[in-house]
DNA sequence: ACGAAATCGTTGACAGCTCATCTACTGGCG
DNA sequence: CGCCAGTAGATGAGCTGTCAACGATTTCGT
């Protein structure tokens, strides 16, 4: 045990500092701009739209946490915190005595659909249009690769 | 003004919901290892790793802050609760008298020298065995492509 | 040399995240 | 029925990040 540290080599680490300094550029501006422009945070954008998109903006509570991958803690706050400001509410769930589900309000689909062009538009501007349309589908595929590969590993 | 809104085609949409994806559980799961693993938190890591990487573990502020794309403010907390712990220390400038080092102390090194191969191993583990040698080069390339391309954009 | 502006870094208030713990309800099994 | 395990979700403490304002020093123009 104690094996010597297998350090990457430089081709990887170019890689890796390259990829890890995009993203963090990339997702830190992205959501600095949509709190500077809607007021929302980019956790506020995350829980509307995924509540919005598709159905009734009703969820289980449950069901949403999943939907964005976030611990149901965090969520938890999150909604508190969005149902202070207005945006979404909670409702008894009548199946079920624990459950709860959150629904958007008129508020909250109002400041969705005023933040999502915009939203767009910044995702265009700072990562779409910095590729061509093949480059953007490798990222997607190598994207998807990892993903896929990293639910096989343990953590 | 006020153009309908260029929403993303299917093809980019599903290119930017999985490179979302892999980089909020890739970035996730690396920073939650980090932390049970050493103890310390993602950001202690990075300042300490920037921090006795080249020199002799002593920098100025602003200088370490542009190194690791801080901004000050929250460098300034980070290093406050890093020498909270014993990380890390602040000196005075002699030549400046605003100025301050920051200057990793034996414990800080030790932390990171015992982190620094664990982590290592998990972006490995995670990250690099997902991919041939050239999709990895690829996507430095791409991420690469990326920055240069938001360097030119406002903000 | 003197005042204005720029630079260096800190601070306080506040929102967000994680971890551990807790309550309340459901559902299964004897 | 009655107990117990599991599920749904809330909560509190403590750390992290952001934004705006601030104090201290240096630098620069005149």
């Amino acid at each position: 045990m104690d094996a010597p540290p297998r350090w990457l080599d430089p081709e990887q680490k170019a890689a890796w500092d390259s990829f890890i300094r995009m993203q963090e550029t990339l997702i830190g501006r992205l959501s600095r701009r949509v709190q500077a422009e809607s007021g929302m945070s980019a956790s506020d954008y995350i829980v509307l739209h995924n509540l919005t998109e598709r159905g009734d903006g009703r969820m289980r509570f449950l069901d949403l946490a999943k939907l964005v991958e976030w611990e149901k803690s965090r969520m938890s706050h999150q909604v508190t915190r969005m149902a202070k400001r207005g945006l979404v509410a909670r409702e008894e769930c009548p199946d079920d005595g624990r459950g709860a589900f959150i629904v958007a309000t008129p508020a909250g689909y109002k400041a969705i659909e005023e933040a999502a062009p915009q939203h767009v538009e910044h995702v265009r501007r700072l990562f779409i249009d910095a590729l061509t349309p093949n480059q953007l589908s490798t990222l997607g595929r190598i994207s998807k690769r990892i993903l896929d590969h990293m639910e096989k590993q343990p953590d």
